[in-house]
DNA sequence: TTCTATCATCGAACGGCGTTCGTTGAAAAC
DNA sequence: GTTTTCAACGAACGCCGTTCGATGATAGAA
């Protein structure tokens, strides 16, 4: 006689009715739950519990698989680099394939809403990324250029890139709350805004800002990367002396 | 001088009333109290009901002077741009000028812990702030720069700085919970744990290992402000064609 | 002086957060 | 068949930003 054959109490009907996870819990299912939160709430929305009501699961079950919420934007973070090949270097066409990097990675971080806010409180000096950083320092000694700029370019690079989708991500989520505006009527608020600005004390204000409305992001961010390499390009089979 | 005569700009809602000067609590007090707040607990642990116990006072009565934790935020931002001056523009040295302004930007972001984070959040094209963007414009224009670089050179040195300081400061905080370390002795827990990677996968990695680790960022700042101010000249007096 | 209206501040509450911890029950190991 | 293990649970803790009705001091009117 077991207890199997009793009658259930009333008071206990209300009782854990643990259907088991068919598939189980792993760290890959928490981060892939976890983009799909970002990519939904963004990242002030990215919560643990929202993650784990994502996986039908209990905020404490992540805590099980994740030490806490920063390493969980740590495994995001590495995410970004999965399958981020990079070329051999090239000495001739360095430029282009530094470009290039540039573009992937931007590419990749506006793949995933606020990805360049995550990105940009990590650094690449964990193991599982260390290979990528070699790569990249490969291309960037195989220029010519002196260690120590070779040393900090790629960090220059990424600091570029991080802020300037960051930025972009800005902008795109201070419209977010109000209806649906196109970003042609956005350029034509701003311009207004600072097209009445008073001539005497903006006149380079008054001068650059259709320059400033109307360019595209892309437009934007290709010049700056231009702006990067030429002065990368200055150090080339050169003695450096900073400042 | 005032900034009655300015538009306000597109994404602003309604700014709240001028407070009454006869109450003791005023947006100033309260900015000053989350500088030290700021300081003490950095960006993580600046909470309106920490900056309301400073000042010995509810948390709700923050809300009569600042709409929400955001705004306090955004009056931080403008802060750092109190009695910030630059030059008159001077065509002959244009560059070290520039310089300045970075070197001026950065230091002032150091000044209180976690600025750059607060820095990154935000923009300066609030009407407060425009006669400082106005200032700049002026000295990049008067470079011999074209307009189209000039419109976004002032974006990228800010991201630049923005993001270099942040840098520092994710630094900074990771070693902050342990004992007291000196830098020099992290500077060698990186060169060990740099030090001890298999070198026939990480040629370029033990290359310039020494140099990422040793270089101050003083140094490192001075070098990517160079690179930068290099690349921006490359475009004086030439028809430009990013990429 | 007394009354009244204003308004800065209070105190409690709401819903949400990251994280901890003792409990539980199904599967794995024996 | 028994024991062990351990992932998941659920409740709790102490935070958070923000709201709202109550309170009480004060300035101006009578």
């Amino acid at each position: 006689m077991t207890e199997r054959d009793m009658p259930t109490p009333p008071w206990e009907r209300a009782r854990r009715r643990p259907t088991r996870a068919r598939v189980p819990l792993t760290r890959e299912r928490i981060v892939d739950a976890a983009f799909v939160v970002l990519d939904q709430e963004g990242l002030d929305g990215l919560s643990m519990r929202r993650v784990a009501s994502e996986l039908g699961v209990t905020v404490s079950a992540l805590y099980a698989h994740v030490d806490n919420k920063n390493e969980l934007l740590e495994l995001m973070y590495h995410r970004l680099f999965d399958g981020f090949e990079l070329p051999e270097h090239d000495p001739e066409h360095w430029q282009e394939q530094l470009k290039n990097f540039a573009r992937e990675s931007r590419a990749r971080m506006q793949h995933h809403r606020d990805m360049a806010r995550i990105s940009m409180g990590q650094t690449p000096f964990s193991p599982e990324l260390l290979p990528h950083v070699e790569r990249l320092l490969a291309l960037l000694r195989a220029t010519g250029l002196p260690d120590r700029v070779a040393a900090i370019a790629g960090d220059m690079l990424s600091t570029y890139i991080d802020g300037f989708v960051a930025e972009e991500t800005i902008w795109r989520e201070r419209y977010e709350g109000e209806d649906v505006k196109s970003w042609s009527e956005i350029r034509d608020e701003m311009k207004a805004y600072f097209g009445a600005l008073p001539p005497d004390r903006f006149p380079n204000m008054l001068a650059v800002a259709n320059l400033m409305v109307d360019e595209t992001n892309d437009y934007r961010f290709e010049l700056g990367l231009d702006i990067i390499l030429r002065g990368l390009a200055s150090y080339v089979e050169e003695p450096p002396d900073a400042s």
